[in-house]
RNA sequence: GGAGAGGUGGCCGAGCGGCUGAAGGCGCUCCCCUGCUAAGGGAGUAUGGGUUGAUAGCCCAUCGAGGGUUCGAAUCCCUCCCUCUCCGCCA
């Protein structure tokens, strides 16, 4: 039995095992495994697919896909033919011995079968790892609700809760209002640059801000609070998107084991659903999660290097739902909500944003960015980012549910968005909450997390 | 880290290399019977892929994963992963 001559099946739990073929010889993933466009809408509607990811500056390649797609059938056909053959007469065999029959003729019926079979195995698996690549490689088109447009520059602003406020002083920046409390330079002693030491009552704002996140969404907004791994193998990072074609801006780790450091919790708590099929009651599921996020920040070079903007290590609380199919436009809405009432609750001015398509991340299908007013910078900055991701995720982890009217299983949409980014948040209260005289005062919500504190001791 | 045991369908649990996609049990669904919270009888009940107008059929694959032996592997061989028990170490 040749290589890939091995069912559909294996391969994808041989996936889950994190054997991946990216390098590493491994079997093909199938389907579940490759995840992404659904490879019949692919087969069917490719124009509209094309067009789609068009949008987001990508060219589909039809005639390859076309013309992979045609030798992929006509060899997955005869694979299977020279497999019922085997079985066929592998039966006949036995059957023959069983009745005390000599079996040398029929044994030798089966001549070249065998060397016939690798062959076409061979050549099958070669053709289905070019298309599983092709694939893999294209991103979720957007949805149709998506505004068109190359960059940020063409994304539109949706809405704005409050006015920045109007300072009679000259606001001074998180970095001079941190004041030794941010030390950054032992940061950069401990670990390099884009890391940060945080003291005293400036360290405590950070915990007591994922804290306050934290139990909002799990008091008010009804999310199950779970702790999860901060080191995924691959094939968790496949699930969700950042593999195969981000591993760049991954921190991996260097040793015996396949491992990474997540780069949200999107990833672990997403994968949470990873090759089930859930019970329709039990939808939609709704997590949150507190954990730190681990970013090369590759291809940022030069880019936000003051402060503690963008760090290669952040602490986020993120949101996760899973939800039946039919929901996932509404719980975008809802997730985005509760991402906002953290905004609110701090009274932090901010707008929200909806991403063109070529701003979106890989999978996303639509993205709501929530930017927060930073008075020093005089602008906006993101400090949330919502996602739907419909079926791309559920697809390449084989996340589904049981549809009550069919029986059978179909795929779950998949959503996140940060609630909030802890650190930026920190930034946001810093500067937006700051007295003229380089005193910060401590937002009313937070009060009770900071020991009753009025005023930051920095 | 050392020693041992084991990984089979939603769960439990059989399985001399061939008729086992997989006995049996439990659970679940539907039907029948039953005059009353129970019992009994019958049928059905995995997933992925392909084909197709089709969630109708039909075909292929899957018994932790990968590879090997063989006409044929859940069953034999090799490698790896995981789980459990005991010892050691440890927050």
């Amino acid at each position: 039995m040749g290589a890939g001559s091995r069912g559909f099946r294996s391969r994808v739990r041989g996936l889950q095992r994190g054997l991946l073929p990216i390098g590493s010889g491994a079997g093909l993933p199938d389907r579940g495994g490759t995840g992404m466009i659904d490879p019949r809408r692919l087969r069917l509607e490719i124009r509209s697919v094309a067009e789609g990811l068009r949008l987001r500056g990508i060219e589909l390649d039809v005639g390859r896909f076309e013309a992979l797609e045609a030798r992929r059938k006509r060899l997955q056909d005869e694979v299977e033919r020279l497999r019922r053959r085997r079985r066929v007469a592998s039966k006949q065999i036995g059957e023959a011995k069983a009745a005390g029959n000599d079996i040398a003729p029929l044994v030798g019926a089966v001549g070249d079968l065998g060397d016939d079979l690798a062959d076409a195995t061979r050549e099958f698996d070669a053709v289905r790892h070019e298309l599983d690549e092709f694939v893999k490689a294209l991103p979720n088109p957007p949805d149709d609700s998506v505004p068109p447009g190359a960059d940020e520059t063409a994304n539109i602003e949706l809405r704005r809760w409050q006015e920045p406020a109007d300072f009679n002083f000259e606001p001074r920046d998180h970095v001079s209002l941190a004041s030794t409390s941010l030390d950054l330079e032992a940061a950069v002693k401990i670990s390099g640059s884009r890391f940060s030491v945080l003291r005293g009552s400036l360290a405590r704002l950070h915990r007591g801000l994922t804290q306050f996140m934290i139990d909002t969404h799990v008091r008010e907004h009804g999310y199950e609070e779970v702790y999860v791994p901060y080191l995924v193998d691959r094939h968790t990072l496949l699930g969700t998107g950042q593999l195969p074609k981000f591993e760049d801006d991954l921190f991996a780790i260097d040793g015996e084991r396949d491992q990474f450091l997540i780069p949200t919790a999107e990833v672990p708590v997403t994968n949470l659903v990873r090759d089930s099929i859930l019970d329709f009651a039990d939808l939609p599921l709704r997590y949150v999660a507190h954990t730190p996020c681990f970013r090369s920040e590759a291809g940022n070079y030069g880019k936000d290097t003051h402060g503690i903007f963008r760090q290669h290590q952040f602490e986020k609380v993120e949101l996760v739902q899973i939800v039946h199919p039919r929901k996932s436009w509404d719980a975008l809405d809802e997730l985005t909500g509760h991402a906002e009432t953290i905004l609110r609750k701090l009274e932090l001015p901010y707008r929200v944003v909806a991403l063109c398509a070529g701003d979106l991340g890989f999978a996303a299908a639509k993205t709501i960015d929530l930017e927060v007013w930073l008075p020093a910078e005089r602008r906006y900055r993101e400090i949330s980012s919502c996602s739907n991701f419909v079926d791309f995720q559920a697809r390449r982890m084989l996340a589904r549910y049981r549809n009550p009217e069919t029986g059978r299983p179909d795929y779950v949409h998949t959503l996140n968005g940060s609630g909030l980014a802890v650190g930026r948040t920190l930034i946001a209260v810093l500067e937006n909450y700051q007295d003229g005289n380089g005193a910060v005062h401590v937002p009313d919500a937070l009060r009770s997390y900071m020991g009753g504190s009025t005023r930051l001791d920095l």
